[in-house]
DNA sequence: AATGAATGAGAATTCATTCAT
DNA sequence: GATGAATGAATTCTCATTCAT
């Protein structure tokens, strides 16, 4: 069950178009089969079943994101940029893993009880760590803030950033980076418009 | 089918509640009825189908927020405290109805499809026209900065603040109202200290 | 059980058109109760089961229309004025219990092999001796044409006048004598025209 | 859902005679993949539910049954010709579809309300312009006795054809063409014995 | 007599999955 | 690799029936 992976990434990618859209328990593996063009049967050539679909692309999709979290926080950065870093690192994810990107957010939080999927807990206690972490260094050095409830923000910031990728378009009229600027420009300095202060 | 309105309320929030938990494909009627201590044939005594219950949570709670905006709206508070009030609202209804909140966000995107579920897109227009028209005004007025992308502004607040309904939970040790002013604080003035400006 | 037999008469009469409107499986309880202005669990104070509504609805109409039989054979008339006589008989039955004719009509195949149902089989033999007999005695006599196959005359004959029952509206404009009437002349003397033989 | 059409046939045949013995609200999925050996999901494979399979009966009978009409009708022949060759192609077809007709003569009335089984209606309204046109016809041309009443007749004529289904079996001892004289000879020339007259 | 909530058995249907071809 | 027929378990929903009020 490994031959041609650029097969299995097609199937994946459109496996993943299809649960990003409709819902993974709402999506049917005929669905997924006749977006890909085969027929339903036909898929079990490439995968186990579909939970192995879901599978593969989470598990893709976050083994990729934590790296880029690692070079992040690796790099010794103060706060305020490791901050910038790691929002504009997570806009460039949900650019290349949209699907996945919605599928985690909208998922991931049932999935997570089935040992199989016990992997997402670790990851979200891996972003938990990385922001969070970030976030308390800012305020310890002055960078934020003294005020923060620090846990309330890092909830607002950690789902503002997911939800993304649930409008986001790839290849629209705004680059990650731009909207990662956009969205660091009102958590960092607020909308409030300074001369009024 | 209009009699004993409390235990069709009692029945809606146990649905609710599961819906939102584990999604609503996910769900089986069976479950609810477990949850509800009868027998799943015995809920179709109080409701057409799973999709009717799911309807009923749904409308009922947009019914409920759409007033409450439209209360807002209809005070004539400039663009700041309208915010402020908008904010201060949606947390309230979060509050209040957690799991239509956390349902809506969830199954509304592929529901609003469904004719029976068009009113999801209407829902969906009338939160634009109010957060957006007072960003706008707010923009034209010099509260707001006037370098602000304003459509991707309001998409950033509104998931920001739909998405806690995913965390929240009512009786925690933070009030709707407190929920609020912290998340205004963070938007409104942003969370890099002053200072080092 | 036994209180009030007049209301008990109407409920069957209710009952007895709805099953032969829609077929007595496809008949719910409830529809029964909504054309009776009453709840289906308040039919259970009346009768024990659908089922014994049927049973009450057929039996009844069988015993009035076998004693009809009886009468018109003790009669000892010749054999063109039994079968006259056994057809008028027959559309006056259709005329005061159309819908139990319409249900003995469609159901009776199926239900007679419930022991509960035996019964129906024994009037379907009890018919055959009455008709089949006539028939054969009206051969015999010379009242009837010697070509006939006497078995496949009774079934045409037999069947024509029950299922008369599915397009017959009581107080229309033909009396049941008068459909009576047409169809013997039909019967014994044929349509087509005398001057052409 | 179009590949072995044979095996479409049989499992549709197989449901005929089911739904001809029980009725077809009484039949059971269940019970027709029992008849035909398999489970009761796998007919889904070829069926999209069981009123569809109904259909397909019905409508597969009456389009080759209103052929065979319009042939008949077509041939130009005189009314007592066409009336012998409608009760022969008719006695034809209950000989190829005896459960079909069986079923037709047993649901339609009450099918006949829902859009999809509307052309049960349309099938009985070409059957009326069949059969009393002929009739009336026959009667202007003096070949019918002047003092019928044509619609009752046609109604008698017309059930007396439909309703042989209910009795007859195919390979027995009667050919359908033998049962069309003998149903011709009753209703055209009527039992009685012409001496008597 | 009637109501209305509930039961429990079974109905049609769906769907992930298997497997011979 | 793919097909298409079939499986079997589960799902939503229906409905005759019961029963406390």
């Amino acid at each position: 069950m490994r031959p041609a992976p650029e097969r299995r990434r097609e199937l994946l990618d459109t496996a993943a178009e299809v649960f990003a859209a409709q819902g993974y328990d709402a999506t049917t593996v005929r669905r997924i089969a006749d977006a890909a063009g085969l027929l339903a049967g036909s898929l079990y050539h490439h995968f186990d079943s579909k939970e192995s679909m879901l599978d593969e692309i989470l598990s893709t999709f976050l083994d990729e994101l934590l790296a880029g979290y690692d070079t992040v926080l690796a790099a010794g950065l103060g706060p305020r940029e490791t901050i910038q870093a790691l929002v504009t690192e997570s806009f460039r994810e949900i650019d290349r893993h949209r699907a996945a990107v919605a599928i985690f957010q909208k998922e991931s939080r049932h999935l997570q009880d089935q040992p199989r999927f016990g992997y997402l807990a670790d990851a979200r206690h891996r972003f938990e760590t990385a922001w969070l972490g970030t976030l308390e260094r800012g305020v310890a050095a002055g960078d934020f803030r003294a005020d923060l409830d620090v846990r309330l923000t890092y909830r607002f910031v950690r789902d503002t950033v997911w939800v993304a990728a649930s409008w986001y378009r790839p290849g629209g009229q705004h680059s990650p980076e731009e909207i990662a600027r956009q969205y660091l420009s009102m958590v960092l300095e607020g909308i409030a418009s300074r001369t009024r202060t």
